[in-house]
RNA sequence: GACCCUAUCGUCCAGAGGCCUAGGACACUCCCCUUUCACGGGAGUAACACGGGUUCGAAUCCCGUUAGGGUCGCCA
């Protein structure tokens, strides 16, 4: 198409928090960049001396790791555009503004320097919006644009401007919230004789309610999705279908389909708002379908911070291959499996009131215990079998010795498919705890 | 207040004049499967903000109203 190569950036300032809009943000850009076979820059808007810090950079970084959003130009990277931080970049600006000065654009007030506007309708002709026009030939209702201040540092509209200029950005992808500035940057872009990037606006999210989502909603800081055990891909799921759609009801993508699918201008120009029970279903989706290799990758740092170790890694990946289908979230795996790997763990109170308070069922767990003692083979179809007869002999529904037996063995009433469960557990320490609750329980 | 954007189930998305008595998904309710919990399958509740046009015909086009959001900073 143009033989101007795609460049699209992230450019977010360090406030202590990566924005799930942000987040959503740097997706696009990320998506556009990576489809078109462009390239894709983070540059750090830190102007702003009185808010930002190592830590805010570094989050903002962490974060976009986390999601799997790799840049191409930008801290820790490099490249032919840099330095990648605003506050490095002052001899560029200075540049600049002497250009703008010298064209008699410039005049100062109060010790700070203004763009004296042209004063004229401005066409923005937006990707995802439209062709909007912006009247600005009113000072009383657009007043001049402050530049640079009295200290000396820099307003955003400005470096922002110069920065996507060096850089060669040659498509803006940003939220909504920007659109009214757009006008403005395009007197830039004119004033210093620069051709302006391709503008794709896209639509902010709200709450639930509608509401504007701030930092500190539910769902809104990405710090929290790692934490809670969601995997990169779910969130990038999420977050490509808030104002997008592959058209045709498919809702559980990989990153490669989105790739695939994903265009900039079907983007809705409608606001979404962030459902995070929606959220927590997709990441659901993702974690039954993921191969065991990238579950338990993921399983891991949840087993390590809840003390868990696997004396064989065979044993580990059995378990987990067990637990897979059944389970909702990673912060729930540790209750799941810790049985299975040490005879230290909890009895739910409840279940135990429900399952193994009668004299009556401790009798029968008794009676499996030597049924299960006797078996030839130690395999999950034989312990159902065994199950079964032992129901069947006692008068009772198998259900009558499954839940008690899986309260011994695991402390709790729900768990993954009890015949497997023994299986792995091995006889030994099945007929243990089985031996154990009809005793004491 | 001015300017800009938007308006389909509670939520996300489909719908670009007749295929719409509006489709899918989350959530919710019920049923089936099942040793539990899940998964899976089936069913159900639930929406075109309102008012005018245009048209033989409008969720879809136009205008207005209302509502929500955004911007109007020496924040980004």
């Amino acid at each position: 198409m143009s033989s101007h190569p795609i460049r699209t950036r992230f450019a977010p300032s360090p406030t202590g928090v990566l924005h799930v809009g942000g987040a959503r943000t740097a997706l696009f850009n990320w998506l556009y960049a990576r489809k078109q076979g462009g390239v894709f820059v983070l540059r750090i808007e830190d102007t702003d001396h009185s808010r930002n810090s190592e830590e805010s950079k570094q989050i903002i970084i962490d974060g976009l790791h986390w999601l799997g959003l790799d840049w191409d130009e930008g801290p820790q990277k490099g490249g032919d555009h840099g330095p990648y931080y605003q506050s490095e970049r002052n001899a560029i600006y200075e540049e600049y503004l002497a250009a703008l000065e010298k064209k008699g654009f410039l005049y100062e007030e109060h010790g700070a320097i203004r763009f004296r506007s042209p004063r004229r309708k401005v066409l923005l002709e937006d990707l995802i919006c439209g062709n909007i026009e912006f009247d600005l030939t009113n000072p009383a209702t657009h007043p001049d644009m402050t530049l640079r201040r009295p200290d000396g540092s820099w307003i955003f509209h400005f470096v922002n401007v110069v920065d996507d200029i060096e850089m060669k950005i040659s498509h803006v992808i940003r939220g909504e919230d920007h659109l009214s500035n757009t006008p403005k940057h395009l007197e830039l872009y004119a004033a210093l004789g620069a051709q302006p990037p391709r503008f794709a606006h896209t639509p902010l999210i709200l709450n639930r309610d509608g509401s504007k989502m701030s930092k500190r909603d539910q769902g809104a800081n990405m710090s929290i999705y790692p934490e809670q055990g969601y995997a990169p891909e779910a969130l990038r799921n999420y977050l490509s279908l808030l104002g997008w759609s592959p058209k045709d009801n498919r809702e559980i993508l990989d990153t490669s389909t989105i790739l695939e699918l994903f265009e900039l201008h079907q983007i809705n120009r409608r606001s979404a708002s962030f459902d995070p029970e929606k959220c927590f279903w997709i990441n659901g989706q993702h974690l039954l379908r993921m191969d065991l290799a990238r579950y338990r990758e993921l399983a891991l740092p949840f087993l390590e911070k809840a003390a868990i170790c696997s004396e064989s890694s065979e044993m580990l990946e059995k378990v987990l291959s067990l637990v897979k289908p059944k389970i909702k979230s990673l912060p729930d795996l540790p209750d799941w499996v810790r049985c299975f790997f040490s005879d230290e763990f909890p009895f739910e109170p409840e279940a135990v009131a429900k399952n193994l308070s009668t004299p009556q069922a401790r009798e029968r767990l008794s009676l499996l215990a030597q049924a299960l003692l006797l078996l030839e083979c130690w395999s999950a179809s034989s312990i159902e079998t065994c199950f079964k007869n032992r129901a069947a002999t006692l008068g009772i529904r198998v259900g009558e010795l499954v839940h008690p037996a899986r309260v011994a063995v695991s402390g709790r009433s729900v768990g993954a498919g009890l015949y497997e469960m023994l299986e792995l557990l091995g006889r030994e320490r099945t007929i243990k705890r089985l031996l154990a609750s009809a005793e004491n329980r």
